[in-house]
DNA sequence: CGTCATGTTGAAGTACGTCAATGGGGGTGG
DNA sequence: CCACCCCCATTGACGTACTTCAACATGACG
């Protein structure tokens, strides 16, 4: 049984996200193609493929992720419900990074043609994926100026921060706690790290009473403490962000 | 004297941009606000501000830099002709980098406001913005897995492979040379390294012939080798890519 | 002819990576 | 209920690619 646009449960209760106007939402609707419901585990979009669909993630986490020819990988982002992806491939041709799950997952699937359509009949829908992507575009600069200029414990300070404040706005944390499903290597692959010091360095913060990852939770401790470890500027857009 | 749209140096030649409609023509010239040319060393955009403008850079070349609390800098990008810069700013209300320039420059000028009436009024060119929001996200990504993976000369290699590329792309580069008007502590702070280990890295690169920087020149020596070096995919999108 | 910006070079320190072993929890099968 | 395995977190020892410091060279410019 497939979720209702006009009933998104995204777009319920104190989640950032506006309310559509009934014309969006029929559009929406029309252009929805399904929804897909995927295990742990999973590979979503693969690196080099041409995928027809773009997805919205209604729940479940994941991660963006790009594998170098030497078996490298990076961990490009974390994916977690409102994001939109396949962006890349619908507008360049084909993904240079493959989705992979690390929960359950539900997603909405549109195809890739509709996305013209958008643009012809629901401009304000097509600026919000303008919208979308140049937000990525500056969480991507960020992630670039941290992981090229701050040591592992800073790196690690504002690869978790970040991934709190996005479950917050998605109405997945509170209280300085939300779910983390991923292994130390995701975040060890996310901010340029060996695995080895990338536990090491954990310990430190979680005895500097910090923050602690353990048992898939995230504990974020001391939200000052981090502010001043990490190097950018950490506020938020306070407006309401687009979902597609 | 401003440049009139109808006659755009950038799409003229054997540049990689695709012509336009008259109508789009038309349109171009009505929400182009100006021309601004600056001198080297200028700041065009500054990080915390709120600029009302969008740009395109006609001519010159420059950097779109990130500067920490503790006055650490990232490169995030070098700027070449054909960029369209302040998006993130025109979509999300506030730089979070800075731009530039490192040559003189001259850029159109668009207010921000007329690039909601694009979406309104020319859809084909409001998905060429999106189109290139998703190429600059799609760098990023590439951008962070190599700072993040790889080690010095191989993050070089690719660096200044990728900007040999987007050289060539509007004109700028033949036989493997090109113009390079930045310092080596600009390309250190793109590639995430010190300035003295990106400059004797760059002296092995210069020693075993496969590419060399020198009075402001960038010489690619051999590209077999880079492409050997390079753990991700440099092919590039074939088709001709969008301008606004 | 001094000053400034940039490139170059050597020496010394360290944050990080790699290697390798151990331990624990959760499945699965006997 | 135990035995086994697999995945992941943890720990210690060791090596190194990188950073930092500091000095010097070069050319442009006024």
């Amino acid at each position: 049984m497939s979720t209702d646009c006009g009933n998104c449960p995204l777009r319920r209760d104190g989640r950032r996200f506006p309310s559509l106007t009934s014309a969006q939402v029929a559009f929406m609707r029309r252009i929805k193609a399904g929804e897909l419901h995927v295990d742990p585990g999973t590979q979503l979009l693969m690196q080099g493929s041409n995928s027809p669909q773009l997805f919205t993630v209604l729940s479940g986490m994941g991660v963006r992720e790009k594998t170098l020819q030497t078996g490298d990988r990076q961990v490009i982002n974390f994916v977690l419900p409102g994001d939109f992806i396949g962006l890349q491939a619908g507008v360049m041709g084909e993904m240079q990074h493959s989705v992979a799950t690390t929960t359950d997952m539900t997603l909405c699937v549109f195809n890739r043609t509709d996305l013209w359509t958008m643009f012809t009949s629901e401009p304000e829908l097509a600026f919000n994926v303008t919208w979308m992507a140049a937000a990525e575009e500056h969480f991507l600069g960020e992630a670039l100026s941290v992981v090229g200029q701050l040591p592992a414990d800073r790196r690690i300070a504002w690869g978790l921060r970040r991934f709190y404040d996005r479950a917050e706005d998605v109405g997945l944390a509170r209280d300085g706690w939300t779910r983390f499903p991923f292994r130390q290597q995701d975040l060890a692959d996310a901010l340029g790290l060996s695995l080895v010091h990338t536990n090491k360095t954990l310990q430190r913060l979680r005895e500097r009473q910090i923050l602690s990852v353990q048992n898939g939770d995230l504990h974020i401790m001391d939200f000052g403490a981090i502010d001043e470890m990490v190097e950018v500027d950490m506020t938020r857009a306070t407006e309401e962000r687009p979902l597609i």
